[in-house]
DNA sequence: CCTCTATGGCGAA
DNA sequence: TCGCCCTAGAGGC
């Protein structure tokens, strides 16, 4: 269930356990095993996230990638041996395993054996990725200024804005005081800035913790109190998860509305046009 | 047992 | 815009 700072956190994850090892490939499960068999026992040389896209890089030309996107429901989970409870083959796409870890992959999008061209057609197609040192976020504004559709629906672009998902964007927005429905054409230079500015910082610090907490420590005792109460998805957030409760900064319900597919959550009253 | 949901994205209409 | 893919956990009966 990952957001771009998932993938992030999986990629340094991958490198730091498998990196310069030689690594068992399998897949119990049969749906990557001619894949697999090509790996088996090769050696890992480190891992690379771009946006929501996750590149694992084995000495194995001339497809050395394995190419995972995790989707909306994939979980990559990386471990000691025999720590973990044990979980169906059925599911288990990919397994790498060392003497002393293990990686376990299952119900991702996708999970292919790739060459170079694809992770470089991957990056060519990615917009900006906050948490990459690489981002132009030049590039986001380029194509944001010129767009009538919605800053909602363009901060889930992942060729303007990559690694940004649902969560990320009703957060952001409602720190911005951005209304979802404005026109990307319709921003401010100084506005986008300060977006793109945020989103740098709330994804980097959900890089460090795993988290994505989003309500600032500047807040009342009370409010901060009302934020950690229980949240469904484990972080501190104004707006994600929480429609018709109370705004933490003025009260409002929360609102809803589904937008392309997916949950849209607003203040009507903090949230307003371009600035 | 069943149904619903989820931090995504694709491809057919 | 809709249906579909992938899986696990929660909640209802």
């Amino acid at each position: 269930m990952p957001e771009g700072h998932i993938v992030h956190r999986l990629a340094r994850e991958l490198s730091t356990t498998f990196a310069g090892q030689r690594v068992g490939v399998s897949s119990p499960q049969g749906r990557f095993s001619a894949e697999s068999e090509l790996l088996d026992g090769r050696t890992c040389l480190g891992a690379e996230a771009i946006g929501k896209h996750l590149f694992t890089r084995f000495e194995s030309p001339p497809f050395p990638l394995v190419h995972i996107h995790l989707g909306l429901i994939g979980k990559l989970r990386i471990d000691r041996p025999g720590t973990g409870e044990v979980q169906s083959a059925q599911t288990l796409r990919l397994l790498l395993r060392t003497d002393t870890a293990r990686a376990e992959l299952r119900g991702p999008q996708w999970c292919r054996l790739v060459a170079e061209d694809e992770r470089d057609r991957v990056l060519q197609q990615s917009g900006p990725d906050p948490l990459r040192s690489d981002a132009d976020s030049e590039q986001a504004w380029s194509k944001v200024r010129r767009s009538q559709r919605s800053i909602g629906a363009l901060l889930m672009d992942q060729g303007i804005f990559a690694g940004v998902g649902n969560i990320f964007r009703a957060e952001v927005l409602f720190r911005q005081a951005i209304s979802p429905f404005v026109a990307g054409s319709l921003l401010r230079r100084p506005a986008f800035e300060a977006l793109w500015a945020d989103l740098v910082e709330l994804m980097g610090q959900a890089l460090l913790t795993g988290r994505i907490d989003t309500v600032s420590r500047q807040h009342s005792p009370e409010v901060m109190g009302r934020a950690a109460r229980e949240d469904p998805h484990g972080g501190e957030v104004y707006v994600y998860r929480r429609a018709g409760q109370p705004c933490l900064v003025c009260e409002n319900p929360i609102s809803l509305r589904e937008m392309h597919g997916r949950n849209l959550y607003w203040c009507a009253q903090c949230q307003v046009g371009p600035s």
